[in-house]
DNA sequence: CAGCATCCCGATGGATACTG
DNA sequence: CAGTATCCATCGGGATGCTG
């Protein structure tokens, strides 16, 4: 077998896309149901487990354990445990995490700014379309 | 039956995140797996759906169809049919989609200057958090 | 309080075949 | 070329129950 015979991967190019730019590893990151709203509900300050799923309507125990350990991994929360009775867990942004706030007060301001012209083009569409599945 | 009776609909606050910040609606818009890759292939200009699809290695002929309909049906994205044959469509941004651009770039500027930062918090945490199913 | 373990369903999206 | 139509696998994420 000569070399460059074997797995050669193929993948011909992409004009700009592609992995090159890391645009896919930050919708890995917020893409998720619930992780940019733990983000945005942590800018104020530090918040236990509880507090946390109380602001945030809907979110399940598990997803919010998810969510969060997985910032927490990433290194944009710290999470600080208080060996008390009953146990206590604090969870906060990290200098990252705070720096990715940045993006999301962006990105929310981008919503509020359009939205109504979004709202507008949806209707336009959505009338000039009848019966369509895409939605 | 007196005022204020019935469909009160609690929801005790909300301290921050909640529906109040439009956060949610662009996660909608641009959480999904080719949104915003489709955006970025189209920031240099006009595309056709074929060279599309060549851009984007990985995109099946339905979910690139998917996608740039329901970008089309926001508004960011204008779709215009030559009716030549074969036929042939160009896509492009529109005003609306060049404005989100400037937040896809800021995305990825975020993720290129953070990247190893991340990368490293990732190491870091799962070497302490040995068979860990979050990853 | 702050989780972990299970079960399970619906949506997302990939593969394939066909059409104007 | 630019789609549409189906079928189907995966998996994100909700509901529930138990624990330190």
């Amino acid at each position: 077998m000569s070399v460059g015979h074997t797995a050669v991967t193929v993948l011909p190019v992409s004009s700009y896309a592609e992995e090159d730019c890391g645009i896919r590893e930050v919708l890995d990151r917020i893409g998720d149901k619930w992780s940019v709203l733990v983000i945005v509900e942590l800018t104020p300050g530090v918040r236990r487990f509880r507090q946390l799923q109380r602001a945030l309507p809907g979110i399940s125990q598990r997803m919010l354990t998810l969510t969060v350990r997985r910032l927490e991994r990433d290194g944009l929360v710290a999470r600080t445990v208080h060996p008390t009775v009953p146990p206590q867990v604090e969870y906060r942004l990290t200098d990252l995490g705070n720096s990715f706030t940045h993006m999301v007060k962006a990105l929310a301001e981008w919503s509020a700014d359009h939205r109504d012209r979004i709202a507008d083009s949806r209707r336009a569409w959505d009338e000039a379309n009848p019966g369509s599945d895409v939605r």
